[in-house]
DNA sequence: CCTTTGGTTTCACTATTTGAAACTTAGTCT
DNA sequence: AGACTAAGTTTCAAATAGTGAAACCAAAGG
């Protein structure tokens, strides 16, 4: 059994495969996957094959690799450009970076994970997707904390169930119960904190983006250092915070049926 | 069957499904799918919820409509940093767009299409993954006639068969046969011309970026219009762009193996 | 209250997937 | 050379997972 579990199926599999390849960060030989994937050689095999011939992978003939193939780019694009809320946040996080000159966070739920869909960083300035697209973890971060808060039960309850509660630093919240307490906390303020919990030094103040229905769309968050500023100061920016995350579910929402019957 | 043709077991017909949703461009009904797949109801029905189950797909409870989901985000991040020649041509591209002045394509082929992965447009000047992405047709591109005139035999029979071969103007090559004379004329010349045959008034010249072994890894494109310059004017600086796929070549080749045994 | 439309579930039938094992190559060592 | 070894590919009967017509449910409309 793969880190991944529950695999529906043989979709499910190929899938897992694909993420397989995905996280090596290049190309791969069948051997290497072979050690990793638990599947049989055969059944890695054929996964592998019909993967290819979807052009999902691409096997590189002259060294027997495997790498992303280009009908994965396409749905990638597609998927960046619909159902991310990037590019309709690009221009509101441009806005808070100038505003604030920290450095900013647009992340969006990915089954108990946290994946960072944008950013902007306080040094470097204009960075894309090429930044984006890392994913981290839930629980001991302001945008996962944010988002959690606001899940409704059973969606909570499975994204609880795939944090591994890891101390990273003495303030991490460590157990699903200080977690849920936070959570109320968090619910209770409208906004969550992460006072060191993932990286010492590092603090930050997020909030959810949430539809009108209330339903979880993503998270904002703006990110500074303990050496450059205190909680207290970044709190003062949360009323801003809170209004661009507004206006970028306003957005989402209204986009969402551009040509419909 | 379905316009697509040979899906290969379950994972091909659910990869024919996210295409489907890709392709609409914006949250689909499942009655809406259902008119459009050639799939039984029951059958597609499951497709999807596995594909949602599986974060590929989104399930949007409040509208009941289907969105390309995070799973698919993050990949895309993978995919674009690994996989396509983008990363690596990036600096490359700005470079020939300032010497230029003209738009710059790079593209990969995609199954007899054309995928635009990266692009820079004379007019607006940064501009990323968001504008890139988009697929074409190869009879009738530059870039897809310096790809395809490139590709080994069997490669190119399979490319050719998926031509559609419409008269886009009356320069557009609708045959075969024109076709094929023409790779031929490309090979001999070392660079394609796209004279006017996907738009009327727009021309660019094109070359194939190759590995060091011959394969077709890429095509990148010099575009502008008769209004501005000539095809003579272009081939001009058919050196210099040869010059910069070689490069880019070098580089892909180079950094295939990040850390390897 | 009856009908329609859109979505979900059932269930017997079948086709696909499975994976241990056998088989190829293509090196490597003696 | 011949004898190992490692990496990749193929086979085939057994088992599983996928299929889809049809029944079902729920909400909207008349």
């Amino acid at each position: 059994m793969g880190a991944e579990g529950h695999a529906d199926g043989t979709v499910g599999k190929a899938l897992d495969v694909l993420d397989l390849v995905a996280r090596r960060g290049g190309p791969v030989r069948f051997s290497d996957l072979l050690t990793q994937s638990a599947y049989p050689k055969a059944t890695l095999y054929r996964l592998l094959q019909t993967l290819t011939h979807q052009g999902m992978l691409a096997l590189d003939p002259d060294t027997g690799t495997y790498a992303l193939g280009v009908r994965l780019v396409r749905l990638a694009h597609a998927a960046w450009a619909q159902s991310s809320l990037a590019p309709i946040a690009r221009p509101h996080l441009d806005e808070l970076a100038r505003e604030t000159g920290e450095t900013i966070h647009l992340a969006q739920m990915d089954l108990g994970q946290v994946l960072y869909v944008d950013k902007r960083n306080a040094a470097r300035p204009v960075e894309m997707f090429a930044q984006a697209g890392k994913v981290g973890p839930a629980y001991c971060t302001g945008v996962g904390k944010a988002m959690m808060a606001y899940l409704p039960p059973d969606a909570l309850e499975a994204a609880l169930a795939r944090q591994s509660f890891h101390r990273h630093t003495p303030h991490t919240l460590a157990s699903r119960e200080a977690l849920l307490a936070e959570l109320d906390a968090i619910r209770a303020r409208g906004h969550a904190w992460d006072r060191e919990e993932h990286e010492a030094g590092i603090i930050c103040c997020a909030v959810p983006i949430l539809s009108r229905s209330g339903r979880v769309m993503g998270a904002l968050s703006v990110t500074s250092t303990t050496a450059r500023t205190t909680l207290d100061a970044l709190g003062a920016q949360a009323p801003m915070v809170k209004d661009i995350a507004a206006k970028i579910a306003a957005e989402a929402e209204s986009w969402r049926f551009p040509e419909q019957v």
